[in-house]
DNA sequence: AACTATTAATAACT
DNA sequence: TAGTTATTAATAGTT
C-alpha cells in the first residue's frame, strides 16, 4: 500500500528505517485504539524502538491490562516481585554478554580468522556467503563510481556547451569590431582590430570546441578509486 | 476502507462486531509483526476480547518485553534512587547493548546488507576484507582436504605394503607346492599345483605391484569436496 | 468463508 | 521533519 510493493524485512537504510517506524508505528497505535473501540475489546500495545525508545498504548491502564495478562496466563509473576532489581540487570547483562559472545565467534570467522573446528561443509558455506559479499559490496562500490562519473560528465558537458555559446559571441564580438574599425579607419588595414580581439584571450585554437571526457575506471582491481574521479584526459568529441 | 465508511465507535449488532474482531485482530498483529521485523523493533500486542478472551503476539518473549516495559518504566520516574549495585548493571547492559549493535552493524556489512551510507574508501576496505577472508577460509579448506589425501594416502600405501608381503608369501607358497607337486607326482603335470595356487586369488598380474594414489583436487571450484576425498584412479607407482 | 467495491495505509518522493 | 501522491493492503458489506 505504498508507491511501491516491499517484502517484510528488516530495512536495510537506516533513515528508510527510522522513518517506515515512525509512521507504522502510528498506523499500528491507531489500529489497536479502532479495536479497542470498535469491539469493546481491551488492548495494549508495547513498541521498543531499536534505540530502546518506548512507545505504548493501552486501552485501559497499562498496569491492569498486564495484570490481567499474567493472572490469564497463571504466571504470578514470582520474578517480577521477589527478584531484586539488581538480578533482573544481571540477567539482561549476561543474556547481552552471550548474544555478544556468538556474533563476535561468527564475525571473527567471516574475518577468516579462527576457523578450526569448522568442517570442509561449513567452510564452503563460508566461502560462499563471502563471494556473494564481495559480489554486493563490489556492485555497490562501482555504481558509486559510475555515478560519480555520469555526474563529472553531466557536469563536463555544461561547462562544453557555456563555452561553445562564449565562443560564438566571441567571434559575434570579433566580426563587429572588424567591421567597425573597418568604417573608422577603411578597408585594408586591420591591425589593430585583431589585437584587440585577441586581448580577449581567444586563440587560434579557440575555434575548437573541447569536451570533457572521463576515462572509463576499469572494473577489476580499482585500487586508487580517488583517481578514477579525475579528468582522466581530455579528448575531442 | 470497505464497501463504506464506517465511523469508529462501538459496533451495536453483536455477529458484526465478532465478525469485526476477528478480522480487525488479525490485522493488528499482522501490522506488528511486520512493524517488528521491518524496523528491528520489539512489538508486543495483548488483545481481550469482550468475552475475555485472551490474544497476544511478541517478536520476543511476552515476559522479557513486559519486564522491560517495567524497567524502562521505573528508571523514567525514578533517576536517582537506584542503589550504585543497580547502577553498575544499568551501565553494564547499556555498554554491552551498545557494543552489540556496533558489532551487528559490522557483522550485516560483511554480509553485504546494509551498504548505503559506506563510502568508496569503506566499500574498498571492506572488499579488501572479504578477499583477505576468503583466502584465508579457501587455504583453510585446501588443507583439510589435503591432509585427508595425505591419510588416504598413508593408508593405502600400508595396504599396499601388505599386499606385497602377502604376494610374496603366496609366490613362496607356490613354489613350495610346486616343488612337493614335482616330487609326488613327477616334473611334467603341474595342473592340480596350479589349479590350487590360482584358488587363493593371485592371478597372472598379481606380480604388478599396485600403488594407491589419489588424484589431485583442483584448486579452483572444489564445488563438491566429498568427491576429491575418494581414490580418483589407480596408477602405477 | 469467499468475494469485491471501497476506503485506509503507506512507500516513494518532495 | 512534515506533506503529497500513486499504489497496495485492509476490510465493510455482501453472497
Amino acid at each position: 500500500m505504498g508507491r511501491g510493493k516491499i517484502v517484510i524485512r528488516r530495512i536495510d537504510n537506516s533513515t528508510s528505517r527510522q522513518v517506515t517506524f515512525s509512521k507504522r508505528r502510528s498506523g499500528l497505535l491507531k489500529k489497536a485504539k479502532e479495536l479497542a473501540i470498535l469491539c469493546d475489546a481491551d488492548v495494549g500495545v508495547i513498541i521498543f524502538s531499536s534505540t530502546s525508545k518506548l512507545y505504548e498504548y493501552s486501552s485501559t491502564s497499562m498496569k491492569t491490562l498486564i495484570e490481567r495478562y499474567h493472572k490469564t496466563k497463571e504466571e504470578h509473576h514470582q520474578l517480577g516481585v521477589s527478584t531484586s532489581e539488581v538480578k533482573y540487570w544481571q540477567r539482561e547483562a549476561a543474556m547481552l554478554r552471550q548474544q555478544l559472545q556468538s556474533l563476535q565467534e561468527n564475525h571473527r570467522q567471516m574475518m577468516g580468522e579462527e576457523l578450526t573446528g569448522l568442517s570442509v561443509k561449513d567452510l564452503q558455506n563460508l566461502e560462499n556467503q563471502l563471494e556473494i559479499s564481495l559480489r554486493g559490496v563490489r556492485m555497490k562500490k562501482d555504481q558509486i563510481l559510475m555515478d560519480e562519473i555520469q555526474e563529472l560528465n553531466r557536469k563536463g558537458n555544461l561547462i562544453h556547451q557555456g563555452n561553445m555559446e562564449l565562443y560564438k559571441k566571441v567571434n559575434l564580438i570579433r566580426q563587429e569590431n572588424l567591421e567597425l574599425y573597418q568604417k573608422v579607419y577603411g578597408t585594408k588595414d586591420a591591425k589593430g582590430a585583431s589585437s584587440l580581439t585577441n586581448g580577449l584571450g581567444v586563440g587560434e585554437d579557440a575555434g575548437i570546441p573541447i569536451s570533457l571526457q572521463l576515462s572509463q575506471p576499469q572494473q577489476q582491481n580499482l585500487e586508487a578509486p580517488e583517481k578514477a574521479t579525475k579528468l582522466g584526459r581530455l579528448q575531442r568529441r
